[in-house]
This record gives structure tokens, C-alpha cells and sequence, in this order.
DNA sequence: GTTAGCACTCTCTATTGATGAGTGCTAATA
DNA sequence: TATTAGCACTCATCAATAGAGAGTGCTAAC
């Protein structure tokens, strides 16, 4: 059996309807809303057919059809409008993100709730993976005495700053030679390179200075503790899965909102875009609390270079034209954005 | 009526139950489970008169009595075995605080996973009060052509950085200028009092060195800009919410998890507790979204003076005792903590 | 003042039956 | 041969009903 012009048009027609609806699709609603002049019947035949190609599904015997994960996935890589998103929603991204803001994690964050308010999806946006980021400059501060701050900038564009325990015996001029030899040995390289291979490498040039050893060396600590294992993740919408009729039930929403509250779960379901657009259907997820539910995501970068990725969680039932749309375009923006601001 | 020996000791042992079970409490329960040496039928004597007397209620007819607003008020001011935490709390409390954490900021955030840790409820905490901190210091680094990073050093001790537009003409010395001005202008003063009084007295300073003034105006806006209205609020286990049973009711869960997304909402929970521990139950709270909840809460210091605010929300129906006694001793070693880090 | 006994109330749960949406199959039709 | 009309059948949903159980309030006895 074969999918044919009209088996595509009823699946078409299914997986459209359901997504508006949220209940199952009968024969007879395909019949009345899409203008297929066919009658019930045949649509029926059909869509037995579709059923045993696994594109579809029935909830119970008498009850309409809804899409399978199968399904999905043909709709979104064969039958699907192309992506597109409302010259509305463009207006508002475009305003929103031409808005001057001037820390990339405030424009991370912002992003978050951008997205999830022109998708009624929930968004999740992770930052700039600090693992990869480089090293670009750093700068030591007075603070109390035995303590200072120390300011890193990355070279994504990223400040830090971090309060350091110097011990007793630092003076201003000690602190200015430390940071230089940072600055010199480490520049442009990323943290795990730093912590792997430069490490002894400051520790011997700094030996020849025996007395600023000791305490620069738990600086060193410091900064490398200080820098948590992976990127930060943001999430936005959240509420809006509550408004989901497939979340009308106790036990997903608290397994899902255990997950929201677990950075390492949010982190897999973004990490499958390598490249480009990416969309995980349903069961195509790995992870057992979004079984349910769709992922889109994409990356975006800095000057060529992927930074991060920005993607929404939506109940596998999603209009996935218009998310799609959003999250590409949101993407494109994110990257002009950085890469323009890092020009200047 | 007058409260006798005997109606608080059936008071008490409605309340407590209640606290453990969620269920209505029975006459018969109370006198299997408590022992007051008196039939069933003579507490449901005292039962009624407790509920004459406002302290509980009827869910209906044929259940059993459930604490009002009042009871759990008498129950905290008269009844309530004194705060008091478990050996077991206490010690996780001292052990994470005095783990080495350098910046308020995470030290906060902590807090907040730590209180909803220990009393499986949500805690809310309340950073530093930016607009009531004063300002310590400021130093600028040089970021990228037409950009500055601005370290903010609060009097408090936190630290913020900002980037900043200071235009094409301003050299290193210029900003060094800047700085120097700022710090002997405004050291000491709360944020309030810069936009306020100070302004213009720094406008006049600058003016003397007229090619300054136009750049270093729109740092100052951008100092004054950055700076949110208000604090920061953190929640923690909000999770914890969903488990308890009187939210077991989408609607509330909804209109309550839309009210956690609101900072402003948050704050006014906190704000009633002006000083020392406060407790606030049920409809003494104003917010239509915490009606059907309890608030304790309390402020934590630094040297002294009040610069944030600690507590934990649950169901009405919260162990008042376990969770005063840990929210007080956090607050506690919150200040002992944090004035400590200050000394050094 | 306290208690035992009992009728009464009300929630909760399970059962039942009616309704309606939707299907699958068969036979008629173009 | 493909399509369609007709019809019996299935199953979820909803409302009504009955029974069980928990708990009360009242009365009368202790």
C-alpha cells in the first residue's frame, strides 16, 4: 500500500484538525471541514488504510483519529506548509530584539520569554557554553582586605566577576602581575583547555615569583571551581503547558515540572540540533518525561561560531508550521543580534 | 464561652492532626488517637463549642471538623509547642552554610533550595534590597571600542557589572576621572538618593570638564537604568506544592504558579515581616492567590542592618512549628554568615 | 458533667442506563 | 472497480441511583 495524493490530503487533514482541536478526528468532521468531495465513507476506507500504515491511531473503537508520532513526522517532513511565521510575530521579534540590551545573558533571557510568548509554547534557551567559550581578559579588583574581585571576560563577549580570597600578603602590584600572566598565557583559549594543559604551565612561570605562588594559586582554584560544569538554561512559558488539555493530568505536570527544575534534562533535549533546524517528535525523545511532547530547536551563533541554542517544548500535538517559523527566525535574529554587537 | 484546659487541648489535637493527616478530624479519632480520658461524644460536645467560638468548621454536615484561619491563628499564639528543629535540620543548615561561598548572590539562591529542602515546602527569598543598598564603589575596564565594563561595588558587598556606551572619545584616564568623581560623590548613599539629590551636584562637577560631560551623562542613565526597580526574588520547591493535596485542584495550581512568576507578587508575601518572625495565615493575607495559604516569613541582616527577607508558603495546613523553627534558625545563621564574610 | 445509643446527614463509590459519536462491513451504485 | 449509503456495533461520557461509611447532634441514662 501506498501513500497516494488523497491519503495524503486526509492525513493532512487529520494531523491540521487535531492540532487545532486537541480531539480526535472523525471521518465525517474531515468530510464537512475540508472540501476533499468525498463522502465519509471513502474517507473511512482511508483511513483504515492510514491506520495500518501507522500514520494514525484510535484512542478506543468509536472514537475519531488521532496522529501517531509517525504521523507527525510525515506531516512535518512531507505535507506541512513551509515554516512561516505572521509579519506580526516578525514585527514584534524584530522590535523586541533591536532593543538595546547590552549583557548577552540579559538577551538570553529575554529571548526566553520572547519565544514563549509568540508560541504559547514553553521556550528554552540555553546560553553560551562556557565550556566552550574562550578566555579573553582578565582584571583584579580591591574588595576587602584578603579579598578581591576578579573580573573575567570572555571572548564571546561575556563578563564575570567572581570575589577571590588573596590571603594577607597580595599587594596591588602582585595582583596586576598575576593577572598579566594570565592574560598573556591564556588568551583565546577555552576553560577545559586551560584546566588541562596550561594549568602547570602558569604554575612554573609563576614559581620563579615564589611569593605570589601560593595565594595565586587558589585563585586558580577558585576560577576554575567557580565555573560550573555547563551552560545556564532559561526557561520561559512554563505556565503555558498547564493550558495544554494533554496536561490535565496530575502525574505528567509534576513529572514535567520536575524535569523543568533539572538543568541536565533540559540540556539533552536541546542538544540533538547540531546544526540548523531540528524537530523530536513524541517518542523520538529519549527522555522518558517528555515522551509527550515535541521539540524544536536550533542553534545560534557568534561570528560563525554555535554558542548556543534556543528551542521550544510543546505537547506533541503543536502547530509545528508556525513554531517552526518563530524559532528559525528567532534564531537568525539572535545570531545578527551577537554577531552585530560584537562588531562594534 | 470561655477557652478551657480541655477545648485547647481538643483544639490542639484537631490542628495537629489536620497538619498530618489533610483530612477532616473526627470526635472519634481524637479520642482514639489523643488521650484525654473522655468519650467521643463529650469532645463533640467541646466541638461544637469550638466551632461557636470560630476556631474550626465543617466542610459538611457528616465530616469532621476542619481548623478555620482562627484556629491556626490560636494554635501558632497559644498552643504551638515552641519552634523547634530537629538536630538532623540543624545540622544540614550549619554544614551548608558554612560551606565557602563567595558571592551573596549564591549564597541566596542556596538558601532558597536549602528551605524548601528541609521544609518540603516553597521558600521564597528575598535578595539584598538593591534600592535600599548603598553604593561602595565603581571602577571601569576597558571592554571593547566605544564600551566599558563597569564594576559596581555595593556597600553590602555585592558586585554587579555593567557594560556601558561611553562613546568613541573617552580615553582610560577620562574614565578613571569619572570613577574618582563618582566614588567621592556618592560612596555611602542608597540609589534612591543618587537619582534624587546627587545628580545634579555630579552634573555640576563634570561640567567643569566639559568634554567629559556628554558621555559620562549617558553612563549615568545607564547606571540608573540597569538597576531594577526592586530585588530579586528566588523560589525554591515549588515543586513541593504540587504534592500537597489542597492543590491537588488545577485551577489553584494554575492561578498559583502564575503568581510565582510575578517578582511583585512574591515581594508583598515577603514585605509584612518587618522584623523578627512572622506568620501570616490563610485570609489574613491580601493576595487573592495565597488565600489558601500560609506565609512564614523573616529578615535576615548584615551587620545589623535589614537587607532582605527569608520564608517558606505552603497550604494553610502547614507544620507551623517545624517550619518557624527552621526559618528562624536560617535566618540566623543567614546573618551570621553573612556578617562573618564581611569582617574578614 | 459525662456517656451510650441512635437516627440522621452527607460524601464517596460503584452501578446502571441512555446518549451520541464514530467505526467497519455489506450491498447497491456509477 | 471505485465510491457511497445504510446499518449494526462499540465505546466513552454523563446523569441518575443506590449502598456503604463516617461523623454528627440529640436524648436519655448514668
Amino acid at each position: 500500500m501506498q501513500m497516494d495524493d488523497r491519503k495524503q490530503k486526509i492525513l493532512r487533514a487529520i494531523v491540521q484538525d487535531y492540532i487545532a482541536s486537541a480531539e480526535p478526528v472523525g471521518s465525517r468532521t474531515i468530510a464537512r471541514k475540508f472540501n476533499l468531495g468525498v463522502s465519509p465513507a471513502t474517507i473511512r476506507n482511508e483511513m483504515a488504510d492510514l491506520e495500518d500504515l501507522g500514520f494514525i491511531e484510535q484512542p478506543h473503537t468509536s472514537a475519531g483519529r488521532i496522529p501517531s508520532d509517525a504521523g507527525y513526522r510525515y506531516y512535518v517532513d512531507c505535507l506541512m506548509d513551509a515554516p512561516k511565521l505572521s509579519s506580526e510575530d516578525k514585527n514584534t521579534i524584530e522590535i523586541e530584539t533591536t532593543k538595546r540590551i547590552s549583557e548577552i545573558e540579559e538577551v538570553i533571557s529575554h529571548t526566553a520569554k520572547l519565544l514563549s510568548q509568540l508560541t504559547s509554547l514553553t521556550s528554552i534557551v540555553m546560553g553560551p557554553q562556557k565550556g566552550k567559550s574562550s578566555f579573553g581578559q582578565m582584571y583584579f579588583l580591591p574588595y576587602q582586605p584578603g579579598k578581591a574581585i576578579m573580573v573575567v571576560v570572555k571572548e564571546n563577549g561575556a563578563v564575570e566577576n567572581h570575589i577571590v580570597d588573596i590571603g594577607e600578603y597580595l599587594s596591588a602590584e602582585d595582583l596586576q602581575q598575576v593577572a598579566t600572566v594570565f592574560n598573556n598565557k591564556l588568551k583565546g583559549f577555552s576553560l577545559g583547555q586551560i584546566k588541562k594543559t596550561l594549568l602547570h604551565e602558569i604554575y612554573s612561570e609563576l614559581t620563579k615569583q615564589r611569593h605570589l605562588l601560593d595565594n595565586a594559586l587558589s585563585m586558580l582554584e577558585a576560577i576554575l571551581d567557580d565555573e560550573p560544569e555547563g551552560e545556564k538554561v532559561y526557561l520561559g512559558g512554563t505556565l503555558n503547558m498547564l493550558n495544554q488539555p494533554e496536561f490535565r493530568d496530575f502525574d505528567k505536570v509534576k513529572s514535567l515540572f520536575g524535569a523543568f527544575e533539572e538543568d541536565e534534562c533540559l540540556k539533552k533535549l536541546l542538544s540533538a540540533s547540531q546544526n540548523g533546524l531540528s524537530v523530536i517528535i513524541g517518542g523520538e525523545n529519549k527522555l522518558q518525561e517528555f515522551q509527550d511532547c515535541s521539540v524544536i530547536s536550533a542553534t545560534y551563533r557568534v561570528n560563525g561560531e554555535v554558542i548556543g541554542s534556543i528551542g521550544v517544548l510543546g505537547p506533541t500535538r503543536m502547530d509545528y508550521a508556525k513554531s517552526m517559523g518563530i524559532v528559525d527566525f528567532m534564531t537568525r535574529s539572535l545570531t545578527d543580534l551577537l554577531s552585530k554587537s560584537r562588531k562594534r
